[in-house]
DNA sequence: GATCCTCGAGTTCC
DNA sequence: CTCGAGGATC
């Protein structure tokens, strides 16, 4: 009894002092103890645990190797979205940047937080009650992958937080290698005889997705905090203050940040940083910036997927010079000729590119590309490829200028470039073997009717055989018929024909995006699919009626109706969804005109600060009943919703006898509605 | 008529 | 990711 609670009481010593280390030597950069040092105190805790099973518990920090591997990673929904931020390029974007937000937030000067943009993983890591619970990547954004075991592993991502943390709290940032840690990984795995990495963001990448955490265990891998998620409690109110509240925490957070005020600012750091970019410890692909008043992040909110408040400075792409072997022309769903550089392969921005496109006729006149030319390519975003320019002064005498064919290379249709557009198509339709199966894989695809198992292999043989020729033909394949295609054994037939039957069962929109309708895309489709209700209410409305769905005009409309105007349309629609066996949806009664609740037709402007609701509350409270934000105040307007420190578009309002409302006064509107009808959520 | 924002469509490599 | 274009707004 008496040893157990000496022991008890060292352990808890051991502990305390490593984790005290971890924290000098990863949050402060100012390690007291050497590595010997560390690895006695370490080798005592796990002595004593070894002696004593009952002392051992999960946040130690000899239990950070996880167990057995996995089979696959779970996938984690994010409480908060991660979304991605809009990239600038030049002095300009920043400085427009710069504009928009002193013209959201109606100041003269905005205070920025700057710091580096890793060039890592974003992570989430989730702490309940101060412990680590659960970490995963950042996925779409919206669902990512459970890397926990992997995390765990990692020294720099504490176990238990210091201090006094939030009940909940996410922690966002990044995982990342530094490059002398990567020169050496390399280095023992040439001396392995095992795959060496291309670059610090591959090595990192692919380390943190080993199933077996004792992989990732073993590499190098390193965690940087930038931001937090879903917080449950207390923090600061700007974002300079919050990073240095993670580090109080013991999240490590970079050192190499910045408050600045105002666009010279901003170019100031990114100028300094880009000239130490070198001698940086890890790669940088840019600097971030960010408005360091949370509440005026909030203001600001979002655009589409990105926000306002924030941007990031890229630096310049690495480039490659290499020789345009040849240009194809590849034929697209909608018959859209793409001419593709074929280049001599060429290792650019961590892969070798051997591909890539040149958009249209136009784009490579601007560009002035010849077949034969020495061009310089580059991984736009450091993904896609793409040819900056060519080099005139390398042109050898033989060089060509590609020409556009005057008919289809695949069924040798004529080639209709229409006056106003820059793409050049081809006028075969569904005859032309490539856009069959352009439509096929489209109408295969995750986002339409997600058939499993149906890839670019099996379609061109479907199609080239004849066996398949439209989207209904899929529901009569036999098992017979699949195993007789190359690569396609039994097993693999058999999971195909699984794949179909599974997708039979669908939606609404799912089945109009899947039509492949022309400028019908996945947003489109769905608003379609809510203002009709059933899919015989879409083929029969003429374009007036189409025209009632927001963001559809004329030319939609008008694709839409031609669509559903041809005989064969009709037909493979009436075989796909033959009872009792064909693909079926639910489908409900057309979405009443938006004449519901107390804001329908209404449009609001939201200025100033709400002191008792977020703006994105606001914005949902009054799109939930039919009404509209917008930005700026018009005629149009029919009321202003006022904060604190409304500024001009209060002014505005005045001026045009705008209604102007303060946040109790829309609350009471907004109840008006919700007393009548059912409260929905969100 | 200009400008902002979104959507659609095409695309590379592993 | 990027471009072009459709739609909405000023």
């Amino acid at each position: 009894m008496a040893s157990q609670s000496a022991a008890e009481k060292r352990a808890a010593e051991l502990r305390e002092a490593l984790e005290h280390h971890n924290y000098q030597y990863y949050v402060l950069d100012d390690p007291e103890v050497s590595d010997a040092e560390y690895d006695l105190l370490f080798r005592e805790l796990q002595q004593l645990e070894a002696e004593h099973p009952d002392l051992v518990s999960a946040e130690s920090p000899t239990q950070r190797v996880g167990a057995t591997p996995l089979a696959a990673f779970q996938s984690v929904t994010h409480a908060v979205p991660m979304l991605s931020l809009n990239n600038a390029f030049t002095e300009e974007d920043i400085v427009n940047f710069d504009r928009r937000v002193r013209e959201g937030l109606e100041k003269d000067v905005v205070n920025y937080s700057a710091e580096p943009k890793f060039d890592g993983l974003a992570i989430s890591l989730r702490y309940e009650n101060g412990l680590f619970v659960q970490g995963a990547t950042r996925g779409d954004g919206y669902t990512g992958e459970d890397v926990t075991q992997n995390l765990r592993t990692m020294q720099s991502i504490p176990l238990k937080l210091r201090g006094k943390p939030p009940r909940v709290l996410e922690v966002r940032g990044e995982v990342l290698m530094f490059k002398r840690d990567f020169e050496a990984l390399n280095q023992r795995q040439r001396e392995a005889g095992g795959k060496e990495f291309v670059n610090p963001r591959n090595a990192a990448a692919g380390s943190l997705r080993q199933l077996d955490a004792r992989m990732s265990a073993s590499r190098p891998l390193r965690f940087m905090g930038y931001g937090i998620g879903a917080c449950d409690g207390d923090f600061p109110g700007t974002h300079s203050a919050l990073l240095d509240w993670l580090a109080d925490l013991g999240i490590p957070v970079t050192r190499e940040r910045v408050l600045v005020a105002g666009v010279d600012g901003l170019l100031d750091f990114y100028r300094r940083i880009g000239t130490r970019r070198a001698a940086l410890p890890f790669d940088i692909d840019g600097v971030v910036y960010k408005v360091d008043d949370l509440r005026a992040q909030e203001q600001l909110g979002f655009v589409s997927r990105a926000p306002r408040f924030a941007i990031a400075h890229k630096f310049p792409a690495e480039e490659a010079i290499t020789e345009v072997r040849d240009i194809d022309v590849q034929v697209g769903r909608t018959g859209a000729l793409t001419p593709t550089a074929r280049l001599k392969p060429v290792f650019v921005g961590g892969t070798t590119v051997s591909n890539a496109t040149l958009h249209n006729e136009d784009e490579m006149r601007r560009k002035d590309i010849h077949i034969g030319d020495t061009v310089v390519v580059r991984r736009a975003g450091d993904v896609i490829p793409e040819v900056v320019r060519a080099l005139p002064e390398k042109r050898p005498a033989d060089a060509r200028l590609f020409q556009m064919p005057t008919h289809c290379p695949i069924c040798g249709s004529a080639v209709i470039r229409l006056p106003d557009e820059v793409v050049a198509r081809c006028s075969g339709g569904l005859v032309c073997p490539a856009q069959r199966k352009q439509a096929l894989l489209h109408f295969a695809s995750r986002r339409a009717m997600d058939i499993e198992g149906l890839g670019e292999k099996i379609v061109d043989q479907l199609v080239d055989r004849n066996i398949v020729r439209t989207p209904s033909d899929l529901y009569h394949l036999g098992l017979a018929t699949l195993a007789e295609l190359e690569r396609m054994g039994e097993k693999s037939a058999a999971n195909l024909l699984a794949g179909i039957e599974g997708s039979k069962q669908t939606t609404l929109s799912r089945f109009i995006y899947a039509l492949g309708i022309r400028n019908v895309g996945e947003a489109t489709a769905r608003d379609l699919a809510r203002h009709f209700g059933s899919l015989d209410q879409l083929m029969t409305a003429d374009e007036a009626a189409l025209q009632q769905v927001s963001d559809v005009g004329p030319i939609v409309a008008e694709s839409v109706r031609r669509f559903f105007s041809e005989q064969h349309n009709i037909e493979v629609i009436e075989r796909l969804r033959a009872k009792p066996d064909g693909v079926r949806w639910d489908e409900h009664a057309p979405a009443a005109p938006k004449t519901e609740g107390a804001f329908a037709g209404k449009t609001f402007v939201l200025t100033g600060t709400l002191s008792n609701m977020s703006r994105d509350n606001a914005r949902s409270l009054i799109e939930s009943r039919g009404g509209k934000v917008s930005g700026s105040v018009s005629k149009k307007t029919h009321y202003v919703v006022a904060g604190d420190e409304a500024g001009s578009k209060l002014d505005r309002a005045n001026e045009l006898g705008v209604a102007v409302l303060n946040e109790e006064q829309l609350l009471a509107l907004a109840e008006e509605s919700s007393a009548k009808e059912p409260q929905e959520k969100q």
